[in-house]
DNA sequence: TACGGTCTGGACCATGGAGTCCAATCGACT
DNA sequence: AGTCGATTGGACTCCATGGTCCAGACCGTA
């Protein structure tokens, strides 16, 4: 793993992205070795070499990227979540991605109880995932409450973060049962809603 | 399993109170059912002389359980919800309830991605179990609707609904990521204030 | 006490999936 | 061309786990 080519990072990427599919369209136990092995047309010895510490790293790997992905699809709204107009930017960028997946993937939160009995480091890893994704919009309202934008009597960005970002996981748990976009969007309504009341007349 | 004895029963509910303890707490692929007899001090055959259909059987016996307790907790407020003094009972009994649950389980909403992958069955059993949940819901809001207690401007029932139960399982699911009941408590608020928003002034 | 059904114990089987190993190939650099 | 490490193929081992089977214990009834 110290020196990989070009070829051997292709390769590597290949595995971690279709991983990430079938992990995501069938959760974490349900994707095997072999079916990673046969959907990339590569060998057992392949994976282990690129992932030596077998299956628990590579779906670490997945989780990573796919992490990294949905982090990446909020990008400039995240960063300047610090008034209203921002937050339906925010808004707008979360169901533009979600509705350009293809499929209706798990959210990242339903693998969370699924490696909470299997892999402790890896609800580990996640949890702390979700735990910056939050910390994301909890900056943003604290921002705002520096500069006064909140009433006074609103919850304290902490408690206000943790609702958003629950009505926001929760979307996605019954836009994936649904198999479709409107809960989402009435989540993400839902929560705008609950910020409009934050916010100082 | 035509006829059941006072006995035979009394086996069969230990064994699927203690499936549900080890499925909520670890998920069903991290439970085996050499657990399950570990748990119960049965023996293999007893596992499938009552459930013969395997573990698939008993595990959606475990989430058949697992829902009515939690549809139970909340039922003398779910019956009534159109006002919204009720509505905070319901906030109340919901809160009662996980706060006296040992442990932080998942959600059953979590269990919905690991079945889709194993079990398209018990995946369907727990889509309908969180659309009558959710039914629940939006009924009492199409009697207010009714009444004449909501807004002209508010979403429609079946929207709001939704949102108040996507804020309601991402409140469980952050519950369970922080081992802490105060994410639920604040997406529960969060909730509250989007009914108060939707409600006629 | 004999009988029939329910209940229980635990050995046994089958299989799928994780992980190992070695030999063969490729490709860059000398 | 030669060499060495990266890369690849695939057979093989090992084991956890779901599921089967049968013999025996329990228990109510005739």
């Amino acid at each position: 793993m110290s020196t990989l080519t070009a070829k051997g990072q292709a390769t590597r990427d290949r595995i971690v992205e279709a991983t990430a599919d079938r992990i995501l369209a069938a959760g974490i136990g349900a994707t095997s070795l072999d079916d990673v092995r046969a959907d990339t047309t590569t060998s057992k010895s392949q994976l282990f070499h690129y992932f030596p510490g077998g299956k628990a790293e590579l779906v670490r790997a997945v989780v990573a990227l796919q992490g990294e992905r949905v982090l990446d699809a909020q990008r400039p709204a995240l960063a300047a979540l610090d008034s209203l107009e921002a937050w339906e930017a925010w808004r707008a960028a979360l169901l533009a991605h979600y509705a350009a997946q293809h499929g209706w993937g798990c959210p990242i939160g339903s693998l969370a109880a699924e490696a909470a009995g299997t892999d402790a480091e890896l609800a580990e890893q996640i949890d702390d995932y979700l735990r910056t994704w939050r910390g994301e919009l909890q900056a943003g309202l604290e921002r705002m409450a520096a500069a006064g934008k909140l009433r006074d009597d609103a919850p304290p960005p902490e408690r206000l973060a943790a609702a958003l970002f629950a009505q926001l996981q929760g979307g996605l748990l019954l836009t994936r049962t649904e198999q479709a976009l409107w809960p989402l969007e009435a989540a993400l309504d839902g929560a705008l809603v609950q910020l409009r009341a934050a916010l100082a007349s």
